[in-house]
DNA sequence: TTCAGACACGGG
DNA sequence: CCGTGTCTGAAT
């Protein structure tokens, strides 16, 4: 039998039954130039659809016996993906469940991804004489091409002839003629490429053409501005001279001059310009820490480091001075923010320190952009990477660190398949490339501060601030007691002549708010009856600027009932407050203070998020009103008062993360007081005055608060002492999701029989309503899943194999199911 | 997800 | 009978 070269490649189709690795013969002509790693096209599928396939592997093996399609091309010169991205697209499959091609999605930008795509033309003179016998699709969609000019895209015909299928009248129209489809296959993102001239002829040539010349005046100025600054733009030669194009191509066609198309990268921080950000000289605390990563950085081993300190210990200069070790030694480090468009202070310093050779990678960039600065990172073009949690992913050749600020933050848990941890991905990059691994929080979370008592992870505590402030005084308001002596309002009165003490003194206040919109919701006095969305079974929320209540979740709004639509009382009207209705009170309070407000709403527009903070920063500004968006990383000297409105509604989430989260919640927000010269204040109203995260909290006590915890976590075998999977389960028939879901639940509960475990009550949960019951018509049922006593491997590939490999089996398509390992909050 | 093939229907 | 829309299951 005779030895062939297979591929095994992952083809970028994202559905559940075509997530397997699929064998292609390379043909003899490509054996020279295939290799692993690389983007190739095939046929798929019975269309033979062309398709953009990954190859994980080349293996040399005996023909089989069936007939394997053969690699029609490869996409690129070169491989797009390394050994190691390679391996990381298998981790992330085993260590999340995911899809292949997301995974493949996390490791590559999206703008990279070529698509075949179908445009449909019509042939007119054929339509006229067959017209009146084709059935009403079929008309339907000559219409819409006689419409569109008679040429459209797949997605033009199914936006413009919703919830039909296509796909068969499509195909009859071709088959008689009527309408003809091309294929062509084009990348997302263009590389931007911009158009350069210059003299193309030696120097006595040079004399000869102005000689030539001597009657084409623009000619010739054109030339003399050339044999000046050589290469030009077109654009600016253009410009600067004034001249049109016709006599650059008179030159061209007479051979003087040649043009060339140059890559030009997009460029996020073209129009801004940084101020340099000299080196600070590191306390006795700082230079400790320097000193010892430093040690293992130049010794290019793997270890994990957690930098605990107090918001204003001066984290980031110690960041500065570790990526610059790193430097020395020739590697290259990622810098991961919560979110870069929070944090543009650590960008601009690291610009400021080290100047060009950094990329950014964030959600605000444009695909464009996105693509070119992955592309300058794949180039090897910078050493340094800042960027949100995808920026983990960024493919530096060289990594020697890894640093995480904030560590705590919920953002580095993706949302969207695979639903990874940032911290997880960086833990294994790592050791895989001998990576050094930082992390740093004023509230480590408790996951990670447990590692450091298993000495998996080596601790360093700053116990200062920097600049030697202190920590602001917290006091907190017991809010049932200022209830008890008649005030009803949502200011207690120690609140109220803080701020009023405040305003007097010139300095400036944070209110914090967890929720926002103008008020919470519209309730009716008589009857109890709410305002829910219809969709999503969610409480709407009144908001006063439009007139409306809105749902949160899926956008949908409706007029303010003016009586109740269940007792028909007139009692009704809006409970409690967002951050809108604080303003409002604040202003009435005091009518002299400028009051600004941040949330959602005024921050949807691009820059108005920065555009807010610049006006309180110069201290046009007395009072900022707002929600989490205001809690994290602002450094705001001249804020001496912190108001936390409501710690409660942390507080008493669904989550067995309730406490943590209010902890460093409550520890971020605080930090915004008194960074400046003045001590700070903060003032907390809460309903639960004794909870010992509002203690250990307004103590500024982490270590007593996380002693609570982890025994909590501990009693009730929560993470980290166990870890969880959450299986989500939702579809429009509310008993056909609960009734897959019960029977997904029983089938795990014979599985894990079989292994042995008995007693699964402590293992699998639910399925019970998801804490948002409906989404968009959906109806939403989960089931969780505790590594109690079992081996988590175990229970993770029982989900595997019922719920991955045996999917089509065991779940109707009607059902949508998403799986997330060690869910954040589940929702 | 996409698409070819199967299938059932209805008009001639 | 045919042309039609809808459904299904397989993809190397």
């Amino acid at each position: 039998m005779k030895e062939v070269y297979i591929a095994q490649v992952i083809v970028n189709h994202n559905s559940g039954q075509t997530d397997k690795i699929f064998d292609y013969k390379v043909p003899e002509h490509l054996l020279e130039t295939i290799q692993e790693g690389m983007r190739v096209l095939v046929s798929f599928g019975r269309g033979n659809k062309k398709l953009e396939a990954y190859i994980l592997n080349i293996k040399v093996e005996k023909e089989p016996a069936y007939r394997l399609k053969e690699i029609l091309y490869p996409i690129d010169d070169k491989p797009i993906l390394d050994k190691r991205q390679i391996k990381m697209i298998v981790w992330l499959k085993n260590k999340y469940l995911c899809k292949y091609v997301e995974a493949i999605q996390c490791v590559l930008p999206s703008g990279i991804v070529n698509k075949e795509k179908r445009s449909i033309s019509l042939i007119v003179e054929n339509w006229k004489c067959i017209v009146g016998k084709n059935s009403s699709i079929q008309i339907e969609i000559l219409h819409v091409l006689m419409e569109l000019g008679g040429k459209a895209t797949l997605e033009n015909l199914y936006s413009k002839i919703p919830k039909k299928d296509l796909n068969q009248p499509i195909k009859r129209l071709e088959e008689k003629n009527i309408i003809k489809i091309d294929y062509e296959i084009t990348a997302k993102v263009k590389i931007k490429t911009e158009r350069y001239v210059k003299i193309a002829v030696e120097d006595k040539a040079f004399e000869n053409a102005l000689e030539d010349l001597k009657n084409a005046k623009r000619q010739k100025e054109i030339l003399l501005f050339l044999k000046q600054h050589k290469e030009c733009l077109v654009s600016e030669v253009l410009e600067l001279l004034k001249v049109t194009r016709a006599p650059l191509s008179a030159l061209e066609v007479k051979g003087y001059i040649e043009f060339a198309e140059k890559e030009q990268k997009r460029d996020p921080f073209k129009n801004i310009s940084f101020k340099e950000f000299p080196k600070l000289s590191p306390n006795i605390e700082q230079q400790n820490v320097i000193s010892q990563i430093e040690e293992t950085i130049e010794s290019e081993k793997h270890d994990t480091f957690l930098i605990h300190g107090v918001t204003g210990s001066g984290k980031t200069e110690i960041y500065l001075q570790l990526i610059e070790a790193v430097k020395k030694i020739g590697k290259q480090g990622i810098i991961l923010v919560p979110e870069i468009a929070l944090t543009p202070q650590t960008v601009e310093r690291f610009y400021g320190r080290f100047g060009n050779g950094i990329a950014v990678l964030h959600s605000n960039l444009s695909e464009g952009e996105r693509f070119d600065e992955w592309r300058k990172i794949a180039e090897g073009k910078v050493d340094i990477v800042i960027g949100a949690r995808s920026a983990i992913f960024a493919p530096l050749k060289k990594l020697g660190i890894i640093i995480i600020d904030e560590e705590h933050e919920h953002t580095y848990k993706s949302e969207i398949n695979p639903k990874y941890h940032a911290v997880e991905v960086a833990q294994y990059r790592g050791q895989q490339e001998n990576a050094v691994v930082v992390l740093g929080s004023a509230t480590p979370s408790i996951e990670s501060y447990y590692k450091v008592e298993k000495e998996e992870v080596t601790l360093f505590t700053l116990h200062k601030r920097a600049t030697n402030a202190t920590m602001p005084e917290v006091e907190i308001v017991d809010m049932t007691e200022e209830l008890n002596s008649g005030n009803k309002g949502m200011l207690s009165r120690s609140l109220f002549h803080a701020v009023e003490e405040n305003i007097k003194n010139k300095k400036q206040t944070i209110l914090f708010l967890n929720r926002r919109g103008y008020s919470t919701f519209i309730s009716c006095r008589q009857c109890g009856y709410v305002v829910k969305c219809n969709n999503c079974d969610i409480t709407m929320t009144y908001h006063r600027t439009m007139k409306h209540v809105q749902c949160h979740y899926c956008g949908e709004k409706k007029e303010k009932p003016q009586i109740c639509p269940d007792c028909e009382s007139d009692h009704i009207n809006f409970f409690g407050a967002g951050t809108q209705k604080i303003e409002d009170m604040i202003a009435e309070y005091f009518p002299d203070a400028i009051i600004g407000r941040m949330d959602m709403d005024t921050t949807s527009i691009k820059g108005s998020h920065q555009r807010i903070l610049e006006k309180f920063k110069r201290g046009d500004m007395d009072i900022l009103v707002g929600t989490q968006m205001i809690s994290k990383g602002l450094d705001f000297p001249n804020v001496t008062l912190v108001g936390i409105i409501a710690a409660d509604s942390t507080l008493n989430l669904p989550d067995f993360r309730a406490s943590e989260k209010t902890f460093q919640l409550v520890t971020q927000v605080s930090g915004r007081s008194g960074r400046g010269k003045d001590k700070g204040k903060v003032i907390l109203q809460t309903y639960n005055p004794d909870h010992y995260s509002i203690q250990a909290a307004s103590q500024h006590h982490y270590h007593q608060f996380y002693s609570e915890e982890i025994n909590l976590r501990k009693a009730f075998d929560y993470p980290p002492f166990t870890q969880l999977i959450n299986i989500n389960f939702s579809g429009k028939n509310e008993k056909e999701v609960y009734s897959i879901s019960q029977k997904i639940a029983n089938n795990i509960k014979y599985i894990l029989s079989n292994k042995g475990h008995s007693h699964h009550d402590d293992i699998i949960m639910g399925p019970n309503p998801a804490i948002i019951a409906k989404v968009n018509e959906r109806y939403r049922y989960q089931i969780l899943l505790k590594s109690h006593g079992v081996d988590f491997l175990l229970l993770k590939s029982i989900v595997k194999y019922l719920l991955i490999d045996n999917r089509q089996k065991t779940i109707p398509s009607s059902i949508i199911l998403s799986i997330d390992i060690n869910p954040f909050h589940m929702m």
